[in-house]
DNA sequence: ATAACTTGATAGATATTTTCTATCAATGGT
DNA sequence: ACCATTGATAGAAAATATCTATCAAGTTAT
């Protein structure tokens, strides 16, 4: 049964009754018949088929919500267990907005110290790919802004608040300035990320409201193409203040503070809100309230 | 694994391999290889035995805590997509402790009309075994007091307040007053619920804070058996006055309210706090509390 | 329009798991 | 010391799950 919702699970991240079979490890026509044997236990179809897998009925978005939970909640069990005999270990799988992947060991170092037997996988993901991940139990934890975006059924740490930083040559315009208006910035060619960032969005909504518009001459979802575009002192960008410390500057590159207004985004840890967590996943979030103190400057 | 999990569950309320594995409908050593795999699986001990059921090891208390929810979300699920396809059906278990059995009916009357679908099985249990029940998802709804005694993890809703009333016979010393104080019930031989439940518990506090003690002249579980007593004359009791009023009485029979203090005690519907619950279960707290204000006069 | 491909269902064989019956060893009470 | 109770174990039988191979219905490309 805990299997047949496993399938159920991976049909709907996959919407495709073979590569969900992969995904389970199991053969297509195990997990056609795995579905079929719920449909028929529960004398309802879930999913609408025409020769391929069209969608879930109401009945099935609703097993699917439940399958979820059941299945979370097994594997969160297991954990749980196995950490009460053993001690913490496992893996602990994160997915993080780009813009702030180089404060991620500011979170995993501490959390190593203390568990050294757990094992991480980090995913450089955008938000909403994040909340998509966390609905579905493929990661424990993301790290994304946590007071925008209508977030689903998730608990929330607030880690640190994002500042914004010009990036640009000391001998380009601006350059020599100490700080600089959102307005000014808006004249200035950038090197941003893809809109389909949050932190790309925000900035747009920057420059928008100082009367400007982003015309960004290169666009990326890698925050490293983009600062080895900075580095050359040829191209400029708008970075939070974290990761442009964190990438280290030249002499010849500056970060210089953008006030009017002086933006302010809060970053945070986002888990489902499972009562209780998972033992490794209840860790990291009593590491983020340790380390949050830490991080606003 | 699911099933394996109600094994678990069956361990816990029975203590007992061979019942619990009755219970389950499968042979004992069906029960035990199936406790024996999770064991197994998790490589934990999850019973402590000796030739003998014993107790369950911290780990196992664990587990039990997560079978609970698990299967209880396991068959929540069930129920919500059959009603969503067939509308609401199956069976209500509700146990309501003694003193509130004569109202019941005020809650299943209504929903019967509303869900004609719907069966109903209804234990008369003292309130220990009512939490106990719902629990151990025995039991879909409880019905007892909700301010007094800790409650666990449990949702409630309030439906009337008790107030006492002196039954006995108009020529009986007491017989002819429009209202009586504690002190002076204190004083007369009575008929009470045995002290296993709250109810008896409430009156022997209230009969100690006038000064006075309680010396029933007979006990028992049964408010029938308690009622014909008090209907021949020769008994007297102190009962709800929901449940006087609702047996009837005869000419010669008061039910003398009881003052000094005017004691009021608060019953509720006490249902497992899951969400969301399932749709039976949902359906009865809807009925409750569009009830619960017409119940208090 | 037709061929080639994709997708999921179906059939039948095989493998795995589950459950049962029968029996045993350990413990406890009398 | 004896009998009853309790849970574990072994081996057979039954039920279930999974696999391979194949098919039918749509889709896409030529």
């Amino acid at each position: 049964m805990l299997d047949k919702l496993e399938f159920i699970l991976a049909l709907a991240r996959e919407k495709h009754f073979g590569r969900a079979a992969e995904a389970c490890g199991v053969t297509q026509p195990t997990l056609s018949a795995g579905v079929k044997q719920i449909e028929e236990n529960f004398g309802v179809l879930l999913v609408n088929r025409g020769s391929r897998f069209q969608s879930f009925t109401p009945e099935g978005e609703r097993v699917l919500d439940w399958a979820r939970r059941i299945v979370g909640d097994a594997r969160a069990m297991r954990e749980e267990v196995h950490a009460l005999k053993h001690g913490l270990s496992g893996r602990l799988r994160i997915a993080a907005i780009p813009t702030t992947l180089a404060m991620v060991e500011k979170l995993t170092t501490p959390y190593r110290a203390r568990h050294p037997n757990v094992q991480f996988t980090i995913y450089s993901r955008n938000s909403f790919e994040i909340l998509d991940l966390l609905e579905n139990l493929e990661i424990d934890a993301g790290i994304t802004y946590v007071e925008n975006e209508p977030l689903g059924r998730v608990g929330t740490v607030p880690l640190y608040h994002e500042r914004y930083r010009l990036l640009t040559s000391a001998d380009a315009p601006l350059g020599n300035r100490d700080s600089v208006t959102w307005a000014e910035v808006a004249q200035v060619p950038l090197c941003l990320l893809t809109p389909d960032m949050q932190n790309r969005r925000i900035i747009d909504r920057l420059l928008k409201s100082a009367g400007g518009e982003a015309r960004p001459t290169l666009e990326s979802d890698s925050m490293i193409l983009l600062y080895s575009h900075v580095r050359t002192g040829r191209w400029a960008s708008v970075m939070p203040a974290k990761i442009a410390d964190t990438l280290g500057l030249t002499d010849t590159i500056r970060a210089i503070p953008i006030t009017q207004p002086e933006a302010v985004q809060t970053i945070g840890l986002v888990v489902p809100s499972r009562e209780p967590m998972t033992p490794i996943t209840a860790a990291l979030v009593a590491e983020a309230r340790r380390v949050a103190a830490s991080l606003d400057d």
